[in-house]
RNA sequence: GCCCCUGUCGUCUAGCCUGGUCCAGGACACCGCCCUUUCAAGGCGGCAGCACGGGUUCAAAUCCCGUCGGGGGCGCCA
């Protein structure tokens, strides 16, 4: 029975490294109808903060990644941290520690250069019992150091291969705190024991901790679980993830109108390859993954990908699916109506459709649904010189407005067929008409086609704005002095 | 400084384990053409890569060694 965690410590955002890490135990927990656990690492209380686990779970919510047990608080588990810790003092494997950071900085400094000497110097390790008790006697505060034995671990990363590091290079590493609190190495090898975790998936700035984790286990006389690290993602200057480029939270992407599944898929598109490049459907990703597949190297972040994805998702999404996120960024911009889901709902599903097919995100749809909705469009003065200056437009667009006028049914095609010959028989370019139509219409010199769009905005509205030319460009005249 | 990980087009990735089918495949981005009422989408085409140097071999992106580059760790942070 597989069972895997995601251990996030509330100091910071779920930023889109955490996010792949606990996506791909997710991945992993369903592919194998595992258990997946949610542990929050809390153990660092000055700069932990329930804001930050409150963020982090509302990004997990939010990608739809759900755990079955959890959240296990660390920080409500102390006392069993120390009595582990004591557990291993009293077989000898683990040793108190009275030194202060300051006392060792000072020591290590004076052996710097002389060779071997380069961690903890393990002055504390055989203390007389006189020295011991002056220490007590000054109220020092007690640490407890994990006694590295010699050897070398060797362990086989699922991602990795074989590591194998000499334990020489391990110093003895502090499992408790002099205030009592559990540092990284305890906390996470006794809660990994005790929740029974079979497979540890996480960052690749683990691989470095592992054999101390590895260690410990041992001398609990534990079962070590399977170890897989995940490169780390980079961001485009193939430095580090920056807060300029995705080391913010997830829930930013959120805001920026991109889905969580084509996130998802992002995610996953950036470590392995399921075969083509598209959408996959989160079931479809749950029995493609397999940890070995997971590529080695360092991904950079590229957000163009994300927006491919996203926009090809979109696309395919049927206006129902696309009503209820459309609503909420509409709702933000105080253009939704309930009337479009009831009586407008068709209308409103035709709008959708025609504007899905060129969104790469869900902010967009607001802004292409204003020119249907308000009033008052603003005009692109770039767009109005270079469509609406043509003195014929003054003689072709009344007759234009007649022809409309005089249809019975205001639909795409029928538009276009009166259009094209109005054109023809005034012996002038359908484009012509088309773009003072799209200026005055929608305002911008960009939309969807134009024969949908004015039936979308319908006669009415079309003859209103059509009769608008030489207000508009008077207007941007006035805005061009 | 020491230790560990890593290195295929600008970016992601397939291939590497089990050498030949790879003068390296796909995708994003970019460029061009087609379509066309604009922008997209779509179709077609183009640009571009096995970090470098040795070795093993009839044959190496694939195996071995070294160099260089990138990343991470070395905390009484997680």
């Amino acid at each position: 029975m597989v069972r895997v965690r995601f251990a996030p410590s509330p100091t910071g955002f779920l930023h889109i490294g955490a996010a792949r890490t606990c996506f791909f135990n997710w991945l992993y927990a369903r592919n194998r109808e595992g258990t997946f656990i949610l542990r929050i690492e809390d153990t660092d209380m000055a700069r932990s903060s329930e804001e930050m686990t409150e963020g982090i779970i509302e990004g997990l919510r939010w990608l739809g990644l759900d755990w079955d047990e959890g959240p296990i608080f660390q920080s409500r588990r102390l006392p069993l941290y120390r009595q582990k810790a004591q557990e291993l003092v009293e077989k000898g494997l683990a040793y108190s520690c009275y030194c202060t950071p300051e006392e060792i900085q000072e020591r290590t400094k004076k052996t710097a250069g002389a060779g071997d000497f380069w961690g903890y110097d393990r002055f504390c390790l055989e203390l007389s019992e006189k020295q011991r008790l002056r220490f007590e006697s000054e109220g020092r505060a007690k640490a407890v150091r994990f006694l590295v034995p010699e050897g070398e671990i060797r362990y086989t990363d699922s991602i990795h291969g074989d590591i194998t590091v000499d334990n020489k290079n391990i110093e003895d590493f502090v499992l408790l705190r002099g205030d009592g609190l559990p540092t990284y190495h305890l906390s996470v090898v006794v809660d990994d024991m005790e929740s029974q975790i079979t497979h540890v998936i996480r960052g690749d700035d683990h691989i470095s901790n592992t054999p101390k984790q590895i260690l410990l286990y041992q001398a609990f006389g534990a079962k070590p679980p399977k170890f897989a690290h995940l490169a780390l993602i980079l961001g485009p200057d193939k430095k580090k993830l920056s807060k300029r480029h995705g080391g913010t939270s997830v829930l930013e992407f959120r805001d920026q109108g991109y889905l969580p599944l084509a996130f998802l898929n992002f995610l996953a598109q950036m470590s392995w390859s399921p075969g083509e490049e598209r959408i996959y459907t989160l079931e479809e990703l749950v029995g493609k993954f397999a940890l070995k597949k997971v590529s080695k190297g360092s991904p950079v972040f590229d957000l163009n990908k994300l927006e491919w994805l996203n926009g090809r998702l979109i696309s395919g999404m049927s206006a129902e699916e696309l009503t209820p996120l459309v609503r909420k960024e509409m709702q933000a911009s105080n253009l939704w109506q309930e009337t479009f889901a009831e009586e407008q709902k068709p209308w409103f599903d035709k709008m959708i459709n025609l504007v899905k097919e060129r969104s790469r995100t869900i902010r967009v749809f607001p802004k292409a649904a204003m020119p249907f909705l308000v009033d008052e469009i603003t005009y692109d003065p770039a767009g109005v010189e270079k469509h609406l200056r043509d003195e014929r437009l003054d003689t072709l667009l009344p007759l234009l407005a007649k022809d409309f006028q005089a249809m019975d049914e205001f639909s795409a095609p029928e538009i276009e067929q009166v259009l094209r010959k109005r054109a023809e028989e005034e012996g002038v370019k359908a484009a012509l008409l088309i773009h003072a139509l799209r200026m005055l219409v929608v305002g911008e010199p960009v939309s969807p086609g134009i024969f949908a769009v004015l039936e979308l905005a319908g006669k009415e509205k079309t003859l209103e704005r059509m009769s608008r030319l030489s207000d508009v460009r008077s207007l941007v005249e006035k805005k061009g002095e």
